[in-house]
RNA sequence: GCCGGAGUGGCGGAAUAGGCAGACGCGCACGACUCAAAAUCGUGUUCCCUACGGGAAUGAGGGUUCGAUUCCCUCCUUCGGCACCA
């Protein structure tokens, strides 16, 4: 057996304990994790942190419980892989270039190097010879890799459209990253402006529905409803309308789609059962096909309107109460469905970026139509009839919504219509069916969710690998260049156009195709980019033939259980789920879903219950805490003081609880009496004390083991405690050095090691003298038949109180139990001489008697 | 407005499957040790009452049930997301 590392240690002394031991498993490599198919493997992850210089509360609330996990896992017999990287790339890097003239290479990585030694005294079971660094080369070319590879498979394309801009980070930004009322850059929190710019984008879009569904995905429901939101699939029907403007050539053939004729305009519409009852048509206001269709005598009106609506901003312009304005254009469409002449009007709540810019109008059935139409008096024609008679009356004060029966709808007049959505609903479905044969339109999805916008006009990021030739156009670098690196002589200014732009010579290259002069593409990528896959780098984050090596994907791949805040929910882990199933659709990746379990931890607030932050003064800095307590009574509150998924406010008197209870394990294993070296008085434990302190420790065992399982940190901690006080009054009745005694020590140590990796290793190895390391011991296994009762007690209710207590052997049966309830003074007094109606006895658990 | 989470002592929180509400800890009070304090150890600590004993209580109100923090309905508060989304 090896040498242990040190002499024992009277008091407790965590830093002297915690470095020795941090020591020793590296230098043992106690936590690499290499494939071995002789065990199930366990992928555990937890997101990588961006390397903004010091190690805050939040990463340790984030880290050091997943961390508890997977040594748990790792004990249950698992191979487990836990790794740990950087996000290394963004902005914050290359804003300090901009201020203090520091290159963000140089300070990404001193970042990085100061990180790393304060993630070494968390004493994770980080592999971190797996580590991976979104920043450096080696990495970043298998980015630009997958760059191309997207773009391969048709999904990385070029566009020029209005897109968000935050004028304060000097870039384009997803619209997932602009949150809030106010529509704010997620990461600064100025508010986005609208800039006409030529980008990269993913088609993210592609795998809408496919996103959409978690089936055996064992993911919170809270991120689940998010990215369900996010995407917000809609149901319903692309109607086509002719314009009957006596300024088009009409073709007077209704039957007939074609869809390059602008003299037919799609809407989208979710109700398609109420066609009949559309009476006009409002365009956006952006609407390309205003300015064609709009009449000499409307156009100064239409106009002015549309350049009033380009003043506003999306927010002004996005106020639900506002009232509806719009002007008419002059133009007539005709309702497919009974060839009537009806009004084509531009308005602003009719958004450009949603369905198709134009929308029917039915006043009768839509709200915001029924306040249009009043306002600018246009006809209501009611369409679906309440089936209750007595509602009709109020069908002209506002808009019906509900259920009921076509009415003024030719053939279909009677048709019933449900409140359902899409091809649930009887009315939706018949109209859907029929006009899909007539030719009129079609069934159609409309989603919400966006493609993804990839480009950035920063430095500080992966560039993205693309060619541009007068010629040829837009091509990939040859994948043998790659990687394209950042040069390094670079000028920070804040200009709004990619730094790499205003470099003299990098951006000239040649053509792949003709090897003429070409220039690349000087935008680089969002860092999400970088972390849509890190997962996989992890694998092996020196392997130089491909992004991982396919051995080790085969035995890691997917990631068992995932952990991270919920702000990702539609940022980052929406990149990841569509880039996993991109790439799986080009070969590379396997398998339905990169990540099958997530969790989300909460937040840790400030002592004052606010968001923690400098200016607020509130932070906690866990270097301090670990210098005064030790990294275990960090990781033991942390774990006990919230619920993990909810998170809560930091109380710095509270981790005196859990600092307390370090000490006392401590004392308890250390002192003589309790590993019955000394002959004591207390050292005469009974039949009884041994059978009920095993009982416990089984109990206990059993709550802890589900408690793991359950992400319930918390709860394995305060298991421990009472463990810990049942043990010392059983060391005071006598129980220490007997067999018990010593299964309960070994016990509660295994139990202990994923909570506090380092005394769990110091008393097994040193003061228990079992066989290094504890963290290679198996889970122990609940002795059942320890865990039962003798006798039980059991609350006796009359009429639903609480009335007495009764004490019954544990294999009592029912009647013997109705019995002792019954003979119960207690009960007797309440009983009042009268017989009880109803005695019920739940067994094992309490009687119930109803007078 | 729509969708989702959460409401339990002074505080963080606990409660397999509908069965003793408040585990565990913080704080507080009292006691032991001490010249004293800290530390440590012990005891107590939901609220109300004429306190041996009884009553109320898990955001509010109703329902199902012998029995509800747990299931159902209505509502309130709060946090988060989405929102003139057609």
């Amino acid at each position: 057996m090896e040498e242990r590392p040190q002499a024992k240690d009277k008091s407790y002394n965590p830093q002297a304990i915690e470095k020795k031991w941090q020591d020793k498993w590296e230098a043992d490599k106690l936590y690499r994790a290499v494939i071995d198919t002789s065990k199930p493997k366990h992928y555990a992850l937890t997101m990588l942190p961006y390397p903004s210089g010091d190690l805050h509360i939040g990463h340790w609330y984030a880290i050091t419980p997943s961390d508890a996990r997977a040594r748990y896992m790792r004990m249950k017999g698992y191979n487990v892989l836990f790794p740990m990287g950087f996000d290394a790339f963004g902005l914050p890097a290359e804003n300090a270039a901009i201020k203090e003239g520091i290159h963000p290479m140089k300070r990404t990585f001193e970042n990085i190097e100061r990180m790393r030694k304060q993630m070494r005294t968390m004493g994770a079971m980080f592999d971190w010879e797996r580590e991976a660094v979104s920043a450096s080369p080696e990495y970043y070319k298998w980015t630009e890799w997958f760059f191309i590879q997207l773009f391969k498979q048709g999904l990385a394309y070029r566009k020029m459209s209005a897109v968000d801009w935050c004028p304060n980070c000097n870039t384009t930004l997803a619209r997932e990253q602009v949150w809030g009322d106010d529509r704010h850059c997620e990461r600064c929190g100025t508010p986005v402006i609208k800039k006409n710019l030529d980008q990269w984008f993913f088609k993210a879009t592609k795998y809408a529905d496919e996103l959409l569904n978690f089936d055996d995905m064992d993911w919170t429901q809270t991120v689940k409803t998010l990215q369900t939101n996010w995407i917000d699939r809609s149901e319903g029907a692309e109607v086509k309308f002719r314009i009957a403007s006596n300024q088009s050539s009409v073709n007077s053939n209704q039957s007939e789609l074609n869809t390059d004729d602008w003299s037919l305009i799609t809407v989208f519409t979710t109700r398609p059962d109420t066609l009949w009852g559309a009476t006009f048509m409002v365009f956006s206001p952006e609407h390309p096909l205003v300015d064609k269709i709009t009449t000499e005598e409307n156009k100064s009106a239409v106009n002015e309107y549309k350049a009033q609506a380009a003043r506003q901003t999306e927010i002004q312009r996005g106020a639900v109460d506002k009232e509806k304005t719009g002007v008419f254009t002059g133009a007539y469409a005709i309702n497919p469905v009974n060839q009537k002449h009806i009004q084509i009007w531009i308005a602003d709540y009719v958004m450009m970026s949603y369905g198709t810019g134009a929308i029917m109008a039915v006043p009768a059935h839509d709200e915001r139509d029924f306040a249009f139409a009043k306002k600018y008096d246009l006809p209501i024609i009611e369409v679906i009839r309440p089936d209750v008679e007595t509602l009709h009356a109020t069908s002209l004060q506002a808009a019906y919504i509900g259920a009921g029966e076509m009415v003024n709808s030719d053939q279909f007049n009677g048709t019933k219509v449900s409140t359902e959505k899409g091809r649930k609903n009887p009315g939706i479905v018949t109209v859907l069916d029929w006009i899909a044969a007539q030719g009129i339109g079609k069934e159609s999805i409309n989603y919400r969710y966006r493609d993804w916008l990839i480009s950035r006009q920063r430095y500080w990021g992966a560039p993205i690998p693309m060619i541009h030739c007068e010629t040829h156009g837009w091509n990939p670098v040859p994948e043998d260049q790659l990687p394209v690196t950042l040069p390094e002589d670079v000028e920070w200014r804040p200009t709004g156009e990619s730094p790499l732009k205003l470099h003299p010579t990098w951006k000239n290259t040649i053509c792949p195709i003709c090897g003429g002069p070409a220039t690349r593409e000087t935008d680089t990528m969002d860092t999400f980019m970088c972390s849509s896959w890190y997962h996989l780098r992890y694998l092996s984050p020196k392997y130089d033939q491909g992004p991982f090596d396919q051995a080790e994907y085969d035995y890691w791949m997917p990631v068992d259980t995932y952990t991270g805040g919920i702000e990702h929910a539609t940022m980052h882990l929406l990149y990841t789920r569509f880039f996993h199933k991109a790439m799986r659709d080009a070969g590379v990746t396997k398998g339905k879903e990169p990540m099958i379990q997530l969790r989300n931890q909460g937040m840790v607030l400030g002592e004052d219950n606010d968001k923690m932050s400098k200016s607020k003064g509130n932070v906690v800095a866990p270097d301090l805490l670990v210098n005064k307590y030790g990294a275990d009574s960090v990781r033991a509150y942390i774990m006990f003081f919230a619920r993990w998924e909810m998170g809560a406010p930091w109380d710095s008197q509270g981790i005196e609880g859990t600092v307390r209870w370090i000490r006392r394990v401590w004392t308890l294993f250390t002192d003589s009496v309790s590993n019955g070296l000394e002959t004591d008085e207390r050292m005469n434990a009974s039949d009884e004390v041994r059978k009920n302190l095993r009982r416990k420790v089984h109990q206990t065992l059993r709550k802890v083991t589900r408690n793991f399982e359950n992400f319930d940190f918390n709860t394995v901690v305060s298991s421990l405690m009472e463990l810990m006080n049942e043990m010392y009054k059983a060391r005071e009745a006598g129980a220490a050095g007997t067999d018990a005694w010593k299964e309960a020590q070994e016990i509660y140590l295994k139990m202990m090691a994923p909570v506090a990796p380092h005394i769990s290793e110091e008393l097994w190895t040193n003061h228990l003298g079992k066989p290094y390391s504890i963290h290679t011991q198996l889970w122990p296994a609940v002795d059942e038949e320890a865990t039962r009762e003798d006798s039980i007690e059991i609350p006796v209710q009359v009429n639903g109180k609480l009335r007495d207590k009764v004490i019954v052997p544990a294999e009592a049966s029912e009647d013997e139990i109705r019995a002792a309830a019954l003979a119960s003074e207690a009960v007797q007094k309440y009983l009042e001489g009268k017989e009880p109606r109803k005695v019920i006895v739940a067994k094992g658990r309490l009687v119930s008697i109803v007078v």
